[in-house]
DNA sequence: AAAGGGACTTGGCAACAATTTG
DNA sequence: CAAATTGTTGCCAAGTCCCTTT
């Protein structure tokens, strides 16, 4: 039952409709929110330290999980297979910390990257070294769709190296062997082209495995049929079940149309839910009215409510009719169409500066500045603790604008002679009085400003009240870009109605405009995007700040669905991409060297697409645009990388790579700069286009999607035993590490983090302090002598030898559980988990997940994450990515 | 093909809120 | 109960990827 109940769960329909935002999803039975614990905590057996995800999986399994509800915990685990153990190495060894070095903070000390860090070296040097040519390829097929994306190296994962390995680097042998089979031939015609053709041939057959697979389920991932590329069933199936859609058109990503019957979900989806296809078929052609219409009655009724107890209040107020919080979506239909109907409120805007009148100090006196040029002064103010103070472009950059309020003659000249303390000071101390406000206070207004607010928080699309994203107005403020930002510092001014366009249904009350004598930009009626407003960004003016709808919202919800639907599909393609530029790493068009093994690097290590980059942003790079400087080949075959990326968070990593792509890579080097383009012949959008004819819908984004879901249902079925909740909490948490290290999803260090840490080690000395005591009193009880006084010179208590023995025990499981706390904080001390949480994993993965082992969904996804994935909630237990 | 406009997703962090601890 | 921690949310910067125009 706890899977039924589970399936329940879902929101809130119409009925209840309160507005307001609490929807809680929880089990039935059990539930308990509260306590949660902190997953690290708890012990557990199984997992020692150890964990090296391996992530090839085994076969996988299983087909009956779901359902039972009762542990099993036998169940995945078979023996590991031989491929696997050679490279757990133990990694465990503490990774070595200090991936991450942010730009700005810390020194120096990483190591290397997260990956691997220090550990490197052995294994990796004996990988690399030594191609292992090892996996066989029978093995080999089950796991065939397993990700590159193992560096080989990494300590982490080196499991997943293994696949690496064989697929893609070294072992020649098996390298070579395959390419051969498959592709014989027809370098140049798209995968895409030859898939078709293929499947025709076995469409038949296809089809059958398919539907078959599907029930049973779990097994999934390796799809078996892999077995010889050439037959390549993935693409078949696939392309039989489109071939017809694609031509139409495609670009559209979201696949076709028709296509209900995508071999695999066709079976399961007629199940239950079948919201699954909706979505993205409509798109194009359909539209099929008729069916459009049907759906969405289905959805209506659908939802199943289970209203907790705890939800109190859920009748208030019954304003407009209609709200469901369905999980379903609704369909989308075809061309473009965002919705049909739109209501909402507008925005809200900052309030007005309030002068403080503090002043601050120009050549040691006291200056008057006029309100504008003491709010921007304030601004300034307000960072002196910030690292910003040590960038001499946003002191500089600060200058400029302020200088243009200041004007010209204004005693105020250079900075340098500026003292802001004053204002400093009065900005600390307006926070201290802020925060020794009692709670009482701090509650009424923050209620105040509920009630301000409150008409901004909602729209109405299509009939259904949504939650808004972001209605606030960007204050003025000075720019905090990020890295080395040419543009730090500068003033973002005051935005005014007057710079906003409001995207509003046809025929309904437009926003009134909210500061008096002003009006909008203007007031569009566009009901082919999703946002209801926005302005240009006033430190780039070609850029735009939008106001769209809240994550939870099912035109958001749908689009996400869409997303890990095309990540899903890509699975079907993936072999066949990476045999296809597996051949082109030694074509003679450098273009297409170049894309293969760009598209290896994407698909290996989840890299970025790397768009091109203006001079006025950060420097920094993804994979089309990596620079000579960022990837040093050291024979014989790994490539160190070592990057800035996507908000200036560094990359470093160190890769055994397949050998043909070490000597592009190499070759590619050669006669250039360091700060010459790697991939000179290609950006993203050749890039894009080409991997598109691969896959409809196809951008390197897609295969971080992938690698990441791919990951995590992978680590789950390996790691996942029995065992307590905690120790489940635990490997999912496991998992989710590795899926964050993959996308280097970094964090910096708390400030606080190493006095935590010798906390807990303070600890661990009392109780072994403790642990000593009673091993004296042990002996001696055993001896009938009474225990030795304690350090407060008190005597203790006679007790049993049993008694002691049992404290010993006891004592050395708290002790085991400090360290095992020290081990996690330690090693997620750089790493970001939720970022891949709330962009990377299909939620269906983990929902699927807690419904096989009796996980309520609220310990790995807190309220907002439940109400975004929301129509994730009600998968098959046997849902497999 | 390159440039530019446009829309939407992804990301880290700081402020806040909720909990746990001492 | 205050202080310390940890979990959540808001903020807004920074990417990706289209699509249209030149």
């Amino acid at each position: 039952m706890a899977v039924e109940a589970f399936a329940k769960t879902n929101l809130m329909e119409d009925m209840d409709d309160d507005d307001d935002m609490p929807l809680v999803f929880k089990r039935s039975s059990t539930t308990s929110k509260q306590n949660q614990s902190n997953s690290s905590s708890q012990k557990q057996d199984g997992r020692s330290g150890r964990q090296v995800p391996d992530i090839r999986s085994p076969n996988g399994q299983s087909s009956s999980t779901h359902k039972v509800k009762t542990v099993t915990s036998s169940k995945a685990s078979p023996a590991v297979s031989p491929l696997t153990s050679p490279k757990a190495s133990p990694l465990s060894s503490r990774t070595s910390p200090a991936p991450n070095s942010r730009p700005s903070s810390s020194a120096g000390n990483q190591a290397k990257n997260v990956n691997q860090q220090s550990n490197v070296t052995p294994k990796e040097s004996k990988q690399a070294v030594e191609p292992k040519s090892e996996p066989n390829d029978e093995a080999e097929d089950s796991d065939d769709d397993k990700l590159l994306s193992s560096r080989v190296p990494s300590g982490l994962s080196k499991s997943t190296s293994v696949h690496a390995k064989k697929v893609l680097c070294t072992s020649t042998s098996v390298q070579k062997s395959r390419p051969p089979k498959k592709e014989d031939s027809d370098d140049e015609t798209p995968l895409a082209s030859r898939f078709p053709m293929k499947s025709n041939a076995g469409a038949s057959t296809s089809k059958f495995s398919s539907s078959e697979e599907v029930k049973p389920k779990i097994r999934q991932n390796g799809l078996p049929s892999a077995t010889v590329l050439s037959k390549r069933p993935p693409g078949e199936v696939k392309s039989a079940a489109q071939a017809s859609v694609k031509k139409p058109r495609l670009s559209d990503a979201s696949t076709p149309v028709s296509s209900k019957q995508p071999p695999f979900k066709t079976e399961k989806k007629t199940e239950d839910d079948d919201d699954d296809v909706p979505i993205s078929q409509r798109i194009k052609k359909a539209v099929d009215s008729a069916s459009a219409s049907a759906s969405k009655v289905s959805y209506v009724k659908k939802a199943t409510k289970v209203v907790s107890s705890s939800m109190k209040k859920t009748k208030k107020k019954l304003k407009k009719p209609k709200y469901s919080k369905s999980s379903k979506l609704q369909p989308s239909s075809g061309d473009g169409q965002k919705w049909t109907t739109l209501e909402h409120n507008g925005v809200i805007f900052p309030p007005p500066y309030k002068p403080h009148g503090v002043k601050m100090l120009y050549k040691g006196k006291p200056v008057d500045l006029t309100p504008e040029q003491e709010e921007v002064a304030t601004m300034y103010a307000v960072m002196l603790d910030t690292e910003y103070m040590t960038k001499e472009q946003f002191k500089e950059n600060f200058m400029n604008d302020w200088r243009k309020i200041l004007g010209k003659n204004h005693v105020i000249q250079k900075l340098e002679e500026c003292d802001f303390t004053p204002i400093y000071e009065w900005h600390q101390s307006e926070k201290e009085k802020k925060k020794q406000m009692s709670s009482e206070e701090k509650k009424a207004l923050r209620e105040e400003k509920l009630k301000q607010e409150e008409k901004y928080m909602w729209a109405i699309v299509d009939g259904v009240k949504e939650k808004v994203g972001n209605f606030r107005v960007e204050p003025p403020g000075l720019f905090r870009g990020r890295g080395e930002h040419p543009k730090m510092g500068k003033l973002k001014r005051r935005i005014r109605p007057n710079d906003i366009t409001i995207n509003i249904g046809k025929g309904v009350p437009v926003p009134e405009c909210p500061i008096p004598g002003q009006r909008w930009k203007e007031v569009r009626h566009d009901n082919t995007v999703t946002w209801l407003a926005f302005w240009n960004d006033p430190i780039n003016p070609r850029e735009f700040k939008y106001v769209f709808l809240a994550a939870s919202s099912s035109l958001k919800g749908q689009s996400d669905k869409e997303k890990y639907e095309k990540a899903r599909r890509l699975k079907d393609y993936i072999e066949g991409i990476r045999s296809a530029y597996t051949k082109d790493f030694a074509s003679k068009d450098p273009v297409k060297r170049q894309i293969a093994v760009a598209t290896y690097l994407i698909d290996k290590l989840a890299l970025r697409a790397g768009n091109e980059k203006d001079d006025d942003e950060a420097d920094t790079v993804g994979c089309c645009t990596l620079k000579v400087e960022n990837v040093e080949p050291v024979p014989p075959n790994i490539l160190k990388f070592d990057f800035l990326g996507k908000d200036s968070i560094r990359y470093q990593n160190e890769v055994a790579v397949y050998e043909p792509v070490f000597k592009a890579i190499q070759q590619f080097r050669s006669g250039k700069k360091g700060s010459d383009d790697l991939f000179d012949k290609l950006d993203t959008s050749k890039l894009n286009a080409h991997l598109k004819e691969l896959m409809p819908g196809l951008t390197a984004k897609v295969f971080r999607t992938y690698n990441a879901s791919f990951t995590l249902e992978q680590q789950l079925t390996k790691l996942t035993q029995g065992g307590e909740l905690a120790d489940k909490i635990a490997v999912y948490n496991v998992a989710n590490k590795e899926v964050a290290i993959i996308c280097n999803h970094q964090r910096t260090v708390s400030k606080s983090h190493s006095v935590q840490i010798s906390r807990l080690n303070n600890k661990i000395d009392e109780l072994k302090a403790i642990l000593e005591e009673f091993k004296v009193d042990l002996a001696r009880a055993k001896k009938g002598k009474p225990p030795v006084k304690g350090a407060d010179g008190k005597a203790k208590r006679n007790l049993t030898p049993q008694a002691l023995q049992i404290k010993i025990d006891q004592t050395n499981v708290k002790i085991d559980n400090i360290e095992r706390q020290i081990d996690t904080k330690e090693e997620l001390k750089t790493v970001a988990l939720g970022t891949s949480k709330i962009n990377y994993l299909d939620p269906r993965i983990t929902v699927a997940w807690c419904k096989r082992h009796e996980v309520p969904i609220e310990k790995m996804f807190n309220k907002s994450l439940l109400a975004k994935f929301a129509w994730a909630m009600d998968v098959e237990p046997s849902f497999t990515f």
